[in-house]
RNA sequence: GCUACUGUGGCUUAAUGGUAAAGCACUUCACUCGUAAUGAAGGGAUUGUGAGUUCGAUUCUCACCAGUAGCUCCA
């Protein structure tokens, strides 16, 4: 309009450096009501900010609103931003003598000569490099919330002290704040913990944390997803297979668990020989591979595993489906020629895509590159990042690395999900592997008559099948594609003279392999409907006497439709096509 | 694991230093009804577990267990 829209919210800069401004005020606030706390960092964040104290009173509720109170009144006091630099030894002696240890820390943290700046506002004035507003009073006052405060480590570094984080956010109007307080409202609706209780999917029980229990509904999503897997794999020329779950120790040394993984296993003493719960498939399907000899003629072998794996996660890492300490990984190793790992990888890429594509999901892609813990040299390191690279860049594909975050056995892609209130999960993941074939002395006999080594890929589509559950649930807000969704046509009879034509329609339903339950109850129709539609049910059939005497079946669908009655070929064909095809909306 | 918080019938919530209230769900009865809640009656909790303070604790304190938010870590 008439002010250049560079100073709004559209402009991502913009709204870092008002956010970022705002972090200061919070900053300057805490200091004005708690003089001893000390400052750590403070910056602009995805959907707001965040400022690091070290406090030694707990940050609660009440002292939050304090602060916020206090933030507000700064912003009417409408304090000029000014930066000024120092030298970085004047800088440290500055620092210190505002006696804010972690702040000398960061700045002994910079070179010899380096300048340093500060923003001052008012009484306040904080080491930052910029940029900000150039005044307190452009905040809008009403528009700014403190969201909570956590615990968070200096640095990052869990060794190091844990400081209290203070979140919060800001907008430029009111309006924008309700609306996006409103939007994490709704996405709680649609929380898969929430949901899979409400629809009862799955539980967690006391007596196993980490460990979910899948309830008869949830078992069908399960299923189905296996059944589809299964159907998709065996076309992309998979075989399966299935290994142990508890393996002995000198697998787990042999296969380099037992060294770099082992904090995270379960373990166990069995007739005074140690045995460890398989945190991942690979040494099995090493052993199976192994069982047998195998010609180039067969290769790429593609061997598929629905494998259960037990990790000792972190009790506070815990997260209904979407983190748990045991789980369904639909797993693969892939061995190979080396000049078959290109085209290998564009195909797993191809499939992985095609299994998303089918949920309709937005994801983006990885690289994970060599972390420090790993086996291995740099050279093969080198190769097999390069092959992964290479693969993407000729299917035309975008992806961000991320360094030094591969596994300790070979470099990887991996494929993240977003939830429903933008967190992403990683799901699908494809792993070069080039140290397990040696450690497992694996072989083919090639054209030549001669023993080679082969390559492996390690790779899942889903990830893990319980997180993936996590994620549909909050995707689809519970309303799940008619083929997976746990009960797929409900019954409702308005009358108990229609009970049995009732009974003989959902009879014809489930010969023809159709989920359907029956509501007998002696209600209304409208709460027999209500019902179903809470529980999310695609089809709801209504009968009463006009239907029964036509020999026809009134359906409605979850969204609301009354398709009005049809004769029950014409139901058939619909539903059995929409499952069939597995369409998703 | 770390920091903070939470823990009341199946679910959602209320209340109090004097042994717990409501709605939904459930059971029964009546109603036999046309596309998002018919009415009535009934059963169901020793307030996560253990210990302490107290004449008395579900309420206060401590420990443990589990969960929530985030950090660290990860599919």
């Amino acid at each position: 309009m008439e002010e250049n829209n560079i100073y709004t919210f559209d402009n991502p800069e913009f709204r870092e450096t008002y956010r970022h401004t705002v972090s200061h005020m919070l900053a300057q606030a805490m200091k004005r009501l708690h003089p001893e706390v000390k400052l750590a960092i403070g910056p602009a964040i995805e959907n707001g900010f965040y400022y690091d104290f070290d406090a030694d009173f707990p940050i609660t509720p009440e002292v939050l609103e304090e602060v916020e109170k206090e933030m507000r009144k700064i912003a009417k006091e409408k304090l000029k931003l000014e930066r000024f630099e120092l030298p970085r030894d004047q800088a440290i002696a500055y620092v210190k003598e505002q006696n804010e240890p972690y702040k000398v820390e960061l700045i002994e943290g910079l070179p010899e000569d380096a300048v340093i700046s500060f923003y001052k506002q008012g009484e306040f004035a904080d080491l930052c490099a910029g940029p900000h507003l150039d005044s307190t009073g452009r905040v809008k006052g009403n528009a700014l919330k403190l969201t909570s405060a956590t615990g968070a480590y200096w640095r990052g570094d869990s060794s190091k002290k844990m400081l209290q984080r203070v979140y919060g956010t800001a907008f430029q109007k009111k309006e924008e704040l309700d609306a996006y307080l409103e939007r994490i409202e709704e996405a709680k609706k649609r929380d898969h913990r929430r949901l899979g209780k409400e629809l009862g999917l799955f539980t967690f029980m006391e007596e196993g944390p980490g460990f979910p229990f899948f309830l008869p509904k949830g078992m069908v999503l399960k299923n189905k997803l296996i059944e589809y897997w299964r159907e998709a794999h065996t076309k992309a020329g998979y075989v399966e297979i299935n290994t142990p779950i508890m393996l002995n120790k000198e697998l787990w040394l042999r296969s380099g668990h037992w060294d770099h993984y082992k904090d995270n296993m379960y373990t166990t003493t069995i007739d005074e020989k140690e045995f460890a719960l398989k945190p991942m498939n690979c040494p099995g399907g090493m052993l199976v591979y192994k069982s047998m000899p195998h010609s180039y003629r067969d290769l790429p072998l593609r061997m598929g595993e629905l494998g259960l794996v037990h990790r000792h996660e972190l009790s506070g890492a815990l997260h209904g489906l979407m983190r748990v300490r045991c789980f369904t990984q639909d797993d693969a190793h892939i061995f190979m020629m080396p000049e078959q790992i290109k085209d290998e990888i564009k195909g797993v890429v191809e499939l992985i895509d095609q299994v998303y594509s089918l949920f309709g999901f937005q994801y983006h892609i990885e690289l994970s590159t060599m972390p420090e813990d790993h086996m291995g040299s740099d050279e093969d390191w080198a190769f097999a990042t390069d092959s992964l690279r290479t693969a993407l860049e000729e299917l035309g594909r975008d992806f961000v690395i991320n360094e030094g975050d591969g596994a300790f056995y070979g470099p990887k892609l991996d494929f993240h999900l977003e939830d429903s209130i933008g967190r992403t999960w990683q799901c699908g993941t494809i792993q070069l592997d080039m140290q397990m074939p040696e450690r497992f002395d694996l072989e083919y006999v090639g054209s030549d008559g001669e023993r080679h080594r082969p390559v492996m890929i390690h790779r899942v589509a889903f990830g893990s099948i319980e997180r993936f559950i996590g994620i549909l649930t909050e995707h689809y807000a519970g309303a799940f594609p008619t083929w997976m969704a746990p009960v797929q046509v409900k019954v409702l009879p308005i009358t108990d003279r229609t009970a049995e034509y009732a009974d003989e329609i959902a009879g014809k339903l489930a010969a023809l392999g159709i989920r359907v339950e029956t509501d007998h109850r002696s209600e209304k129709v409208g709460y027999k409907i209500r019902e179903a539609q809470m529980e999310k049910i695609p089809f709801m059939v209504v009968l009463g006497d006009k239907e029964a005497e036509a020999g026809q079946v009134a359906v409605r669908n979850r969204a609301g439709q009354d398709l009005g009655a049809m004769d029950f070929s014409v139901f058939e064909t619909m539903i059995l096509e929409e499952i069939e095809t597995r369409r998703s909306k």
